[in-house]
DNA sequence: ATCATAGTCGTCTGCCTGACGATAAACAGA
DNA sequence: TCTGTTTATCGTCAGGCAGACGACTATGAT
């Protein structure tokens, strides 16, 4: 690295962009506000704004998930999930021409919710909406119908990394609330995948992953049907062997 | 995100640091620097710089990586692997506090090479060499001892995400030369993971896996012993199955 | 010639998964 | 009340894959 000096290094903007993800009615959405001003005025986007002086990434990150949408980011390291919804870095994108006006290095963070009533922004409900991926990133296809700036290439990225990633690890139960049902959890793996999955093996499957589901001891009727029992994530964040994705 | 207002947002440096893996002599070793300047005057670094004013980040880190190693990086989009090493994203790092003369966002980058004769850091070869990791981490326990900055924490992120991904892609041959035998494949697991691994069941494995690895149409007879067959990186970059580190 | 070293092919057993039958416990409507 | 529908849960069975390990092959070293 050079020595200090502020005329050595052409100086940034650093942002982060949420890619807020949740389960609602069968299918994965993602939080998306819109713009009031140039560019892409009107035009769909991720939340997102600057990382303040003397801010962390991840704190700017739950800062500004905070903000979108009352939510309380849950740190990662700890197993306890509180009302907080998992929170961790996706990725950095610094194209010199990724935002017209100058030169922004925004960097993407990844947020697993469970289902929320409705998206506040600033009090101006019309401005915020949770919309199904598949029509933002359909939409991205045309070219000045999708999202604004890069955000469909890293709604993509968000949405890949979360596909992948309930494949080996316990994540996708930050998709559902505090308590939930295993008829539940298949229905978060099936909305994230867009697959059916059989009732019978996946329950077998994450009743017998030592760690994973804890009962929580009552039953639901929710969904119709037989009465379920009741867990809680258990404390086991890493799925061995893993649950795959069923091919093609 | 706000208005164009250069005054609403705090200007931060930009760089890129490389966490650059290669296998020798049967351990895991990373590309380490001397620092020639305050902080840290004298102590190990990992390779990086500033990011240019109308330069991609990728660009950024695979020109620090030509400087430093003379190594021309490989797009992860093409299968052919050139005499190119494999780099990707690996993660950014912005503590507020991280360097201690000015704000500096850090976007580590991961580079997979085969192994190299030997290091130049602009001509100065005294001032560059390969470090086995297990040396660095252990190092950076007594504090003042290890890598400057954070470089042990990316460091330590960056070998985590080399051999978690070598489980599910064919990343592996990235340590290799472009032919190589199945057992000088088995020895890069072996480093990787530092776990012995059974010759008959790894043989099994990747000659099995259909698009992982194709014949080269010779033998070698490199290791002693009996003469191996030569490979060459099949078009297949997704293991399925996973090919999972033994436990414990 | 004998040994040491590596590579390659097989066998066997146990575990996990996918496909799917069967039963249980709720609700809705006739 | 009875019947059909929905969802949950338990079981069975066959195929695939991985770990453990035996056997044989082809080199170089002593």
């Amino acid at each position: 690295m050079s020595p200090y000096d502020p005329s050595a290094f052409p100086p940034f903007a650093v942002t982060v962009d949420l890619v807020v993800l949740t389960v609602r009615r069968h299918a994965l959405c993602a939080l998306v506000v819109r713009r009031g001003e140039q560019p892409f005025q009107g035009r769909w986007a991720l939340p997102g704004g600057f990382v303040r002086d003397e801010e962390d990434l991840a704190a700017a990150a739950a800062r500004e998930l905070s903000e979108e949408t009352g939510l309380c980011a849950h740190d990662p390291g700890v197993p306890g999930v509180g009302n907080g919804a998992h929170l961790e870095q996706l990725a950095t994108y610094g194209d010199p021409k990724r935002d017209p006006r100058m030169r922004v290095v925004s960097v993407a963070h990844l947020v697993l919710a469970p289902d929320l009533p409705a998206p506040r922004a600033g009090g101006d409900a019309n401005s915020a909406r949770w919309a199904p991926v598949d029509e933002l990133l359909e939409a991205g296809e045309q070219a000045s119908a999708g999202l604004a700036f890069d955000h469909a290439r890293i709604l993509a990225d968000g949405v890949e990394r979360a596909r992948s990633k309930i494949e080996y690890s316990s994540l996708a139960t930050a998709f559902c609330p505090p308590e939930f049902t295993v008829g539940e959890l298949r229905r978060v793996y099936e909305a994230v995948w867009g697959v059916a999955l059989d009732p019978r093996n996946f329950h077998r499957k994450v009743t017998g992953t030592p760690g994973f589901l804890v009962p929580a001891g009552g039953t639901t009727t929710r969904q119709g049907g037989r009465p379920a029992q009741l867990f809680r994530a258990g404390g086991a964040t890493l799925l061995n062997p893993p649950m795959l994705r069923p091919e093609v």
